[in-house]
RNA sequence: GCCCCGGUAGCCCAACGGCAGAGGCAGCGGUCUCAAACUCCGUACGGUGUGGGUUCAAAUCCCACCCGGGGCACCA
């Protein structure tokens, strides 16, 4: 790879480059890990603080302990779990893909459709584990807000506000026999629609709220839910299963008696748990609820149209009888059977004031609040195998988390014979899964002197994500040798402060000027380092409050594949086109089009480029074929074109046969020298925006026009010559360096500043008007170019072709736009 | 199902609402040559996926649909 980006001239530089898993990089993921563990989100600050400030927050009593009880009635074990349920990095129970077979957990993608392992196709179970967690959700408000300050690709921030997900709603108490149950929703005002409920198969109420008769059906179906993975369970082709608990809640507006079911179209880790169903608005309800014969209530009374498209009679008021409906009605309408006692919503129009309504009235009664839900959820941290950093943490003897200190980083992973992850019986669902560090007891078992005297530790086993050191590698770059710190803060200021010193005066958020990558990156990554990165701006690490300020997609590369009549992909490379048909082998093949790739068989390696056309011809032509962040396919019959621009560039300033030069010191023609400084000014701009296809249009236009003088005149003007090649250097820089060195240069043309255009020569002393009439170009004038509008109208109607094409009718209006042209409308 | 991006010449792609063409490939004609390749010069081809609308003027803005690519997906 570095070969290959070395001989390709690509500007790597050798002496910042790190590999997260070199024991001098993952030491600093370990210590801001420990940064991470050792602080918590101040919700009214908004912003994350060491842990110590909680905890004499706690202690002077200016914030809340978890129960309420002033600190100094807590004992040990309280205090340590008060202040353990802040940390932002939390050990908690989750739910994972289990897959015993294989001995690790598998992330969503590993899993297939009917639940089972990707590799070995083993059994895949659901499993509720102690797993490390961050809470990324208490930046979600940050990570959405501030993607408006941040200079990227609009997809990608849409994508990340998607991911976040943030919805506006309230949630809404339900008195049942167990309790409370509180539902989440986006539309409060539908809560006289509301008659029955559904909570998660895993909710924690399940069993308080199951009657003895209806105790079997729920477990059997609690059995199978958790059978199931999220694939099967989100499949909404499928018709929804559920299942009664035998236990009424009560709608808070109404007093009426609702139903509570489980079902697993209700997930647990979105909102509460629990969703109150409101049938006539809601299709998946309206489905449950006619599945189930559950009673339809309309709340809303549907437009004419509504009843009309779906050809039914239009149904109004006491006559509203959803039993003939097709399906629910999503949409604006005016509220009905929607009033209690002292809320009327009945005959209000807008969503909007039964909302505000209805949330006044669940305050006013304590049974509900508006509220905020978001999508993301908290970023499961741990991971069962063995290449991943060792976390910074033991154990003590009453099994709780502690940090190690600075000084013990970095922990190395220990040597291992073995260290694939323990494969148990593909059945055992059981059994927890034993992490190949486990394996070394002499490294998980740990005494430690950690400020109260030698005593007995254990390790954490488990190891961070592949994400965890790529959320700050970027960081590392400014500084990769850095013994003390993850990174200097006055090198961290300096190449990623924000534009305004900080002051805010722009709300420059800092970063990284230019980032290009790919888009799969949009929600995992590039989420990640952004929540890291703002946590080391809390604590005042770096200056910076986002990771990369510019973010660029680049496209992929595409390329023609091919197919045997079997199915089977075969070499490109190898195919032969005859008489508009692909053959391989004597076979007829087909041709698709797809990502290039091993699989399709469809690679070109850089090498081939090199050795074929040479490292410059292969730059220009990749970045010639189009922009830069579109897809587009690889065509090595194309490539030539830039070769013989480049032979052309060479012949320009060099005779092929005695190799002398053939620049002279002539001035170029008026003509020439205009058309490059037009083609500075272009590519100046092109080239700031990345625009390279453009920029390396221009450049063969201008070369093509120096190839046309140069023949005629015996020589390629130096004036012309010079600039070109500057501004040839960045896209092929190794024949760019040898023409300029062949211009009697001694430096290097790498550092010569890019060309600026003369903008008194930008102006043209003659503009040529396209006439059109009624918008079809009938003639052209050639007009000076400080010419005024009424001289120029009269130029185009004094114009013979215009004249006749007129014939005798008066333009009803004249349109000229100075510069550009002239319409006459008859 | 919802959302995003794209659709211009045989192909890859340009075009501040203002003459559809910057550039490359392929093609054709010529130039060179004994011939060819290379070179150089010249050149045809489309009216911008479809149908409406706005405008003096639409590839460009708006609406609907079709096709291709991508994201999310029982999110309450």
């Amino acid at each position: 790879m570095r070969r290959q980006l070395r001989r390709l001239g690509l500007g790597h530089d050798a002496r910042r480059s790190v590999s997260t898993t070199d024991e001098n990089f993952y030491r600093w993921t370990q210590w801001i890990f420990l940064k991470v563990f050792n602080s918590w989100y101040d919700e009214e600050q908004k912003r994350a603080r060491p842990i110590d400030e909680l905890e004499q927050g706690y202690a002077n009593g200016s914030i809340a302990t978890p129960d309420g009880r002033p600190w100094n009635e807590l004992n040990k074990t309280d205090r340590r779990s008060a202040i353990d349920a802040r940390r932002l990095a939390y050990l908690s129970e989750a739910p994972v893909n289990w897959c015993p077979g294989l001995g690790t957990i598998l992330a969503n993608e590993e899993v297939t459709a009917d639940g089972r392992s990707d590799i070995g196709n083993y059994p895949v179970f659901k499993k509720s584990m102690r797993q490390w967690t961050m809470r990324i959700t208490t930046y979600a408000d940050r990570l959405l807000d501030d993607l408006e300050r941040l200079d990227w690709p609009e997809p990608i921030k849409l994508m990340q506000r998607n991911w976040i997900g943030r919805s506006e709603g309230a949630r809404v108490h339900f008195a049942t026999p167990a309790g409370d149950l509180t539902v989440f929703t986006t539309r409060p005002d539908t809560l006289f629609g509301a008659t029955f409920m559904v909570i998660s198969p895993e909710h924690p109420l399940v069993d308080a709220l199951t009657t003895d008769e209806n105790r079997q059906a729920i477990q059997d179906y609690r059995v199978a839910a958790a059978a199931k993975n999220q694939f099967d369970r989100t499949d909404d082709t499928k018709e929804k299963t559920g299942v009664f608990t035998g236990t009424y809640a009560t709608n808070p507006v109404n007093g009426a008696p609702v139903p509570v079911w489980v079902a697993d179209y209700v997930l647990m880790g979105y909102g509460t748990g629990a969703i109150m169903a409101v049938p006539c608005g809601d299709q998946r309800d309206f489905d449950f609820a006619r599945r189930f014969n559950l009673p339809i209530p309309a709340i809303q009374q549907p437009p004419v149209e509504w009843f009309t498209s779906r050809e039914l009679e239009v149904q109004h008021g006491s006559r509203v009888d959803t039993s003939t409906w097709p399906e629910a009605f999503v949409g604006d309408g005016v509220y009905i059977n929607s009033s209690n006692d002292d809320l009327q919503l009945d005959g209000l129009t807008s969503v909007a004031e039964g909302k505000s309504a209805m949330n006044a009235w669940l305050e006013a009664h304590g049974r509900g609040n508006t509220n905020i839900n978001f999508k993301l959820r908290d970023w499961l941290f741990s991971r069962q195998r063995y290449w991943g950093e060792p976390f910074p943490i033991v154990y003590d003897e009453d099994d709780q988390p502690v940090s190690l200190p600075d000084s013990m980083l970095p922990v190395l992973l220990p040597e291992l014979e073995d260290f694939k992850p323990q494969a148990l019986d593909p059945n055992d669902d059981v059994t927890d899964p034993i992490p190949p560090l486990a394996r070394s007891t002499e490294w998980r078992e740990v005494v430690l002197d950690l400020g109260d005297g030698p005593k007995k530790y254990r390790r954490e086993i488990n190891v961070m994500p592949q994400w965890a050191g790529s959320c700050w590698y970027e960081l590392r770059y400014l500084d990769p040798t850095n013994t003390d710190h993850f990174v200097d803060p006055a090198v961290e200021k300096y190449w990623m402060g924000p534009a305004d010193g900080g002051d805010g005066t722009t709300g420059h958020t800092g970063g990284v000027d230019l980032y290009v990558g790919g888009v799969e990156h949009a929600v995992l990554h590039l989420l990640y380092a952004r929540f890291w990165h703002k946590i080391l701006f809390d604590l005042g690490h770096v200056s910076s409050s986002e990771p990369f300020y510019r973010l660029f997609n680049q496209g992929y590369v595409q390329a023609f594949a091919f197919r045997d009549p079997r199915g089977q992909p075969v070499p490109a490379s190898d195919v032969e086109e005859r008489d508009g048909s692909y053959w391989y082998e004597g076979e007829k093949v087909s041709r698709e089009y797809g990502k290039m790739g091993k699989s399709l068989k469809n690679i070109v390696t850089p090498d081939e480029m090199y050795d074929e056309y040479g490292a410059d011809t292969f730059r220009l032509y990749e970045m010639s074929s189009g922009p830069l962040e579109a897809s587009r396919p690889w065509n090595t019959r194309d490539v030539i074109g830039m070769q013989r621009f480049l032979q052309r560039v060479w012949r320009n300033l060099v005779d092929e046969d005695s190799g002398r030069s053939l620049v002279i010191d002539a001035p170029a023609s008026e003509e020439l020298r205009k058309l490059m400084h037009r083609m500075i000014d272009g590519i100046r701009a092109d080239m700031d925006a990345l625009r390279f296809n453009t920029a390396i249009a221009k450049l063969i236009q201008l070369n093509n026009a120096l190839t046309q003088e140069s023949a005629a005149v015996g020589g390629s003007p130096r004036e012309v010559v010079v600039p070109m090649i500057q501004m040839l250097s960045p896209l092929c820089p190794h024949i760019a360096e040898e023409l300029w060195q062949r211009l009697g240069h001694a430096n290097t043309v790498t550092f010569v500043p890019f060309p600026v255009a003369d903008q008194s020569l930008l102006v043209e002393e003659t503009i040529e008007y396209p006439v059109q009439i009624n918008g079809k170009v009938r003639t052209r004038l050639t007009v000076p170019n400080e010419a005024d509008q009424a001289t120029i109208q009269a130029l185009a109607l004094a114009d013979e072709k215009v004249i006749a094409a007129l014939d005798g009718e008066v333009p009803k209006k004249i349109i000229v736009i100075p510069g550009r042209m002239v319409n006459l409308v008859v």
